[in-house]
Parts: C-alpha cells; sequence; structure tokens
DNA sequence: CCTCCACAGGAAGCGCAGGAGT
DNA sequence: ACTCCTGCGCTTCCTGTGGAGG
C-alpha cells in the first residue's frame, strides 16, 4: 500500500465510523453512566442526605471514604446530576462547584475552582486567600445560591495545606444571611480524619458512606456495560472483558484501571484494523500501560537519580552501594556535574527501588561488610527515555568506556 | 564469643525557592 | 517591595547491624 492507500483507509474507516468504537467518550474517566451499578445504597443515602435542598433548606455535610476507582466521584456527580434536574424544575437556585483538590493543589486555586462555578471572576494570583474566600462567600449570600461543594481527594489538601479552608467553609453558613453551603468531601485515605481538626471533623462528617472495592465479578459487569455503549455489537469477546476485569482488579477492585485497560486495549485493536477485542489485545494494553508508566517515570527523574540509574544499567551486573557510589562519582567529575553525598546516593536508591525501577536487598558479607545488592528492573532500551535530549548525559552513554574506564 | 567491615538508615540542621502576609 | 514561613533536597553526624574470620 502507498501513502495515498493508507491515509485514504484510515479517513474512510474514521467516516463511516466502523472499527470498534461506536462512542469512545463512554470510556472517558469523567463519564457519568445512565446507570450506577452496585452502588444503590450508596446513592440511596447521598440522595437522602442532600434531598433537604429541594425544600430550600441546608443538607448535612458528608464524607465519602474509598480508594481509587471504587465510584465516590462518579457516585456523588450522578447524584448531583439527578438532583439538578429536580432543582431546575423548582426554579430554585442551586450550584454544584468541584474541585479536585490534588489537581488544584493550593487553597487558592480550589477556591478559584469554585468561583468559576459561581460565575465569579478571580485573577489567577495576587489575592490573599481570605480574600478569595470572602468574595466567594458574598457572592453565594447575594444571589442566595444552594450550593454543594464537592471536594475530591480532600485528603490531599488537608496533608499538604491543614484543615483551614475547611473549617472556613464548614462554618460560612453561621455568617450567611441567604443561600448555603454544604461539602461532599472525597477521601482516598480512610485515615483521613487523623489529619483533621476535631473543629472540622464534627461538622464535615455529618454523614459518612464508604465504597468497599468492587469484586472481579462486579468488575466484569460495569466492564460489559460500558462496552456495550462504547463499541459495536461483538465487538468485544466476553473472555476480553473477563481479562480486564481479572488483571486490573486484583489487587483493589479499581474501577478505574480496568476501563482505562480496555480503552487502551480497543485503541490497540481498532488501530490494528481487528474487528473484535481479543485477549491478546488486552495483554498487549497491559503491556503499553506498564512501558509508558516507565518512560513517564523515567522523563521526569532529576539529573542525580538519572545518572545512578545509568550507571547500573552500564554496568549491567548486580552492584553493591559502594561501587554504584564511587562509579557515579567519577562519572559525576568526568561530565562536569557536582555530585551529592554517598547518604543521598542511598536514599536516591531507595526511591529508585520505591518506583520499582530497580530492585534491592541488604546482604551481609560478614568480615566484608553489609551492604545492598542493587539491580536494574529496567531494560537497556530505556536508557534514551532517561538521557532524553540531555547533552551532559548523552555523552554518558555515547562513550561509556570514555567515562567509565 | 568477640571483632570489625561496609554499609543502612535515623536525626538534625542548612540553604534555597516559592508562596503568604503586610 | 518587603519580610516571614514552609517544604524540599541535601549534608553532616550519628548509631545500628549480620555474619565471616579471628
Amino acid at each position: 500500500m502507498n501513502q495515498d492507500d493508507i491515509l485514504d483507509s484510515i479517513f474512510s474507516k474514521a467516516i463511516s465510523g466502523k472499527g470498534i468504537f461506536k462512542d469512545p467518550s463512554v470510556l472517558k474517566t469523567d463519564y457519568i453512566p445512565q446507570q450506577l451499578l452496585f452502588r444503590d445504597n450508596q446513592v440511596k443515602i447521598i440522595g437522602e442526605v442532600l434531598s433537604p435542598l429541594l425544600r430550600g433548606s441546608k443538607c448535612s455535610n458528608l464524607l465519602l471514604y474509598g480508594k481509587t476507582g471504587t465510584g465516590k466521584t462518579a457516585a456523588s456527580l450522578y447524584v448531583l446530576r439527578k438532583l439538578k434536574e429536580k432543582a431546575i424544575e423548582r426554579n430554585l437556585i442551586i450550584s454544584f462547584p468541584f474541585s479536585n483538590a490534588r489537581v488544584a493543589g493550593t487553597e487558592y486555586r480550589v477556591l478559584t475552582d469554585i468561583a468559576e462555578y459561581l460565575d465569579l471572576k478571580i485573577p489567577f494570583t495576587g489575592l490573599a486567600v481570605s480574600e478569595v474566600a470572602k468574595r466567594v462567600l458574598s457572592t453565594i449570600e447575594k444571589k442566595g445560591t444552594l450550593t454543594v461543594i464537592i471536594l475530591d481527594e480532600v485528603d490531599y489538601l488537608v496533608k499538604s495545606h491543614g484543615s483551614n479552608l475547611l473549617y472556613e467553609l464548614t462554618r460560612a453558613n453561621e455568617r450567611l444571611q441567604s443561600g448555603f453551603i454544604s461539602i461532599i468531601g472525597i477521601s482516598n485515605d480512610l485515615n483521613f480524619k487523623d489529619y483533621l481538626d476535631p473543629r472540622v471533623i464534627s461538622s464535615l462528617s455529618e454523614e459518612e458512606i464508604v465504597f468497599p472495592p468492587y469484586t472481579v465479578n462486579e468488575l466484569k459487569k460495569i466492564l460489559a456495560q460500558r462496552a456495550e455503549n462504547a463499541f459495536h455489537s461483538n465487538s468485544i469477546s466476553s473472555a476480553a472483558i473477563n481479562l480486564c476485569a481479572a488483571l486490573a482488579g486484583a489487587e483493589h477492585g479499581d474501577a478505574r484501571r480496568a476501563i482505562d485497560l480496555m480503552r487502551v486495549s480497543a485503541e490497540i485493536a481498532d488501530r490494528e484494523n481487528s474487528h473484535i477485542l481479543t485477549e491478546d489485545h488486552v495483554r498487549t494494553a497491559l503491556q503499553k500501560i506498564e512501558e509508558d508508566r516507565i518512560t513517564d517515570s523515567l522523563k521526569t527523574l532529576p539529573i542525580h537519580p538519572k545518572i545512578l540509574l545509568l550507571i547500573i544499567l552500564l554496568t549491567g551486573d548486580e552492584l553493591t552501594t559502594g561501587e554504584v557510589y564511587s562509579k557515579y562519582r567519577d562519572a559525576c567529575k568526568k561530565i562536569g556535574v557536582g555530585e551529592v553525598t554517598q547518604r543521598r546516593a542511598s536514599g536516591i536508591l531507595n526511591e529508585l527501588q520505591l518506583i520499582g525501577l530497580i530492585s534491592t536487598e541488604v546482604v551481609s558479607h560478614g568480615r566484608y561488610g553489609r551492604t545492598k545488592k542493587i539491580q536494574a528492573l529496567i531494560h537497556n532500551s530505556n536508557m534514551e527515555d532517561i538521557v532524553s535530549d540531555d547533552p551532559i548525559l548523552k555523552s554518558m552513554i555515547q562513550n561509556p568506556s570514555k567515562n567509565f574506564g
């Protein structure tokens, strides 16, 4: 096939909508299905807690617990979507601001997120946090907005910035003449409360719901439901669905991972012009996800971890901490980079082990000391990713003998 | 049984950058 | 524009330790 033909077939496939996908958006992370499986109880409780809003009165604050991919965010957005329909029918002034505290990163940006939902313009920098909070509250008061704020990954905010903002928000109602603020806090960390200020605990966790992990069987049904809407009929084998559920759910029933895996599998199948998604595609996808994860973590590594990792890769054998460190020091001298101490290097090696890029094992050679055996878990072909386009590091791998001879 | 190697890894503190308060 | 505060990467200094060799 010449290039023209290849492009023709790609484009005509896209136009005709053939291939596997019927509606790829169903597999996106922010998609909320029409029916939320295995979360009847949680949906019911959230609904009950929020229902006073329809009479215009304040609802209790709510705290949702559960590991990643257990449907916390989906369940709350699901209920709010329904609630919104009802509220609009009744001409209520409502707003359901959503902010992911980990993505936002700071109290300031969480407040900016909230303000955006209230049609309030906040400069992206320059104001004190308390000033932004004041503006948000006065907007709510002026319009009499019934506000339910969803704070996703709120544990992150509290761990990094304390519970000041939560405290301000939970007691804001005392000062509001009209409108109110209710909060749905979503936490991945079951021990989240330990980090909270006791003043905040009592008001934030008026109601609590725990989201247990999905079982592998439940994951299968969730995937089947998504597959039905995302793919053309008969485009995915049930064996492939089962494998997705088993592979992704093995650890702790993470639906997001399972759906991600199915999406990547489908993309691979689609690109191969295959009309059916098979177990092989799933296995390839799992490998690709893992490779992408490694490539990603390699590229974002700081310089010293990169040098240490290159030393380990270039040497190839099992090394001890002392051997790695002396080779590392030589390399630093030759490429003109300031070196870190052995203590720090040892710490970096531990970090690399945690990410899963090297394996380490403490061993004792008796009279000849106690050290760590260090081995690379990644392949030499990953060296390009480590080096990226850093000319200094490039010289290390282009001329290994010169730098390590 | 004791010694002593070659580190592991804890504790404390330092300098810096970047954000908050004024 | 300025100080103050905080988190982070790092260094310095330190104590702890499994087991081969004496």
